[in-house]
DNA sequence: AACCAGGTTATAA
DNA sequence: TTATAACCTGGT
């Protein structure tokens, strides 16, 4: 991995290069996260930009082994972007081992379709409630309703100038809402937000957060991610898929294994001999390989 | 006009 | 213990 720091007018750039198994497009537009969308770029390259851990920023890779980040610095990177795209992960190793797992499956074409799809390791806190919004309900709402949020009650980021260009049609770019701003909107806010049903479950969450009761800390030191699966699972409205995506995609549980509708389709049409379809069967990095079956049954 | 969307809960058998 | 309806909302 070779990083250099470039400029694009105003907009300070990293250029990563020498990374393996990274596309851009897959890992934003595989689901896994709800604040990204892509952007029309003047180059040729594809582009997708967003906020995550209170930055705002713009991820681009050419057909190589480049990786461009937008409103980056040094220091930005080591804190945040090489943690979120887990670069210094060895997905490789990562492929290998699933494949070992499941090799002469579905597996080895799901591999190949999904190459260079990445789990990112998102905000624990934001994930948790990401993934309630998502529950019984379609991407385009689920983004419509946390940007929203976002603009209801997250703190406004400031872009340098120059940065509009790698923005989509928002006007104002704001960080999601933090735990107190979503106590303080309170069940009948988060209801007024579109949310339905899932006002009460965020607002559960919210609370036991804010007791100690369900512990982020605890959640990402937990022996096991089982134990961190049966505590979020306290929670109202977190059952077993929501809290896999939440262990999966914000605490990097590699092994928690989110089955939704389609994975259940993926599960009858290629493990039918599999009742429990519980990862078990892929390996320490079965959420990694859920994500490809994923992709493949959903994306082809 | 029903039905569905990256589920979960409550209720009934 | 396992099955089925109901749930907010917005789009087809």
């Amino acid at each position: 991995m070779d990083l250099k720091q470039l400029k694009d007018g105003n907009i300070s750039v990293i250029e990563v290069s020498g990374i393996d198994y990274l596309d851009v497009s897959k890992t934003f537009d595989c689901g896994q996260c709800f604040r990204f969308d892509k952007v029309q770029n003047s180059s040729h390259k594809v582009e997708y930009a967003g906020v995550a851990h209170g930055r705002y920023v713009a991820f681009a890779s050419d057909s190589d082994d480049t990786l461009y980040i937008y409103n980056s610095d040094m220091r930005d990177f080591e804190d945040v972007w090489l943690h979120f795209l887990c670069l210094d992960l060895d997905y490789g190793q990562i492929n290998k081992d699933i494949l070992e797992h499941s090799g002469g499956s579905v597996m080895e074409a799901a591999m190949e379709y999904g190459r260079g799809i990445r789990i990112l390791k998102q905000d624990s806190y934001e994930a948790v409630i990401s993934f309630i919004i998502s529950q019984n309900n379609n991407i385009p709402r689920i983004k419509k309703i946390i940007e929203a949020l976002s603009e209801r009650c997250g703190e406004k980021i400031m872009l340098p100038d120059g940065m509009d260009k790698h923005m989509t049609s928002e006007s104002s770019i704001s960080a999601f809402p933090t735990l107190a701003a979503l106590d303080e909107l309170g069940e009948a806010g988060l209801f007024e937000m579109k949310t339905g049903f899932r006002a009460k479950y965020i607002y559960d969450a919210v609370c036991k957060l804010g007791s100690g009761e369900l512990d982020l800390v605890k959640l990402q030191n937990a022996p096991t991610t089982a134990e961190c699966i049966d505590m979020l699972c306290k929670v109202k409205g977190i059952g077993l898929k929501v809290a896999s995506c939440a262990a999966l995609f914000g605490m990097a549980k590699y092994d928690a294994f989110p089955v939704d509708v389609w994975m259940r389709r993926v599960a009858d049409k290629y493990f039918p001999e599999d009742t429990d379809f519980n990862g078990s069967r892929f390996g320490k990095y079965a959420g990694i390989a859920q994500q490809y079956l994923f992709y493949y049954e959903r994306y082809q």
